[in-house]
DNA sequence: GCCTATGTATAGGCTATCTAGGGGTTCGGG
DNA sequence: CCCGAACCCCTAGATAGCCTATACATAGGC
């Protein structure tokens, strides 16, 4: 789900994506280059997104991923289910 | 940390938990009995959880478990850690 | 007598994670 | 000119926890 968020703002290549998450959860969520390079080779089997060999800003080569509009609806998707599992985890906590 | 917080409502035994938390979540969280047993085991042995037999108000024997001291220091860590993910895991999804 | 609900518990398969590696490139500083 | 840090891709193996399926047992209603 975070992998597709942050390709739902732009294309970006696996190095990148670990950075934005992290960055952009205050350093609280990380994802190891194990977790994260199975897991894109998932969302291509899937056909979420969509892979292709660029250059980065730093003159590298680097494959850059896309979400497709199937990995677009699936966010959605999965968000939906994380909220709602978020909700009945707090209803839990919360209840006395 | 479910598991916990439903003991730190009141001693109980592993079906009543799996009951507890399926209701109290409005029927979205389930926890099989597979995942449930050896995760009491999983408790037990951290010590965070106590068990003894004893009659429920059906008649029957059944195993309740009683939440430790270091079972609700342990519940705290947990729904810290858990609402810190959260939040991260929210500013991911919430980012333009 | 049988079925449903109440109860405990384990074996085995599956999936996803992390650790720990293996490559390779670019660029700045000593 | 070399070296380290940052940038980039990827996989094998260990680990961990979930679910499915199963086994067992009792109480109460019909």
């Amino acid at each position: 789900m975070l992998i597709l968020k942050t390709l739902a703002r732009a294309p970006l290549h696996g190095y990148g994506i670990a950075q934005s998450i992290r960055r952009m959860s205050d350093e609280v969520l990380t994802v190891e280059e194990g977790s994260l390079y199975p897991a894109l080779q998932r969302l291509l089997l899937q056909g979420w997104v969509k892979a292709e060999w660029k250059m980065t800003e730093t003159n590298r080569r680097a494959r850059f991923y896309t979400l497709t509009a199937a990995g677009r609806k699936q966010l959605g998707v999965e968000v939906s289910e994380f909220e709602q599992m978020v909700t009945a985890i707090g209803r839990v906590l919360r209840e006395a």
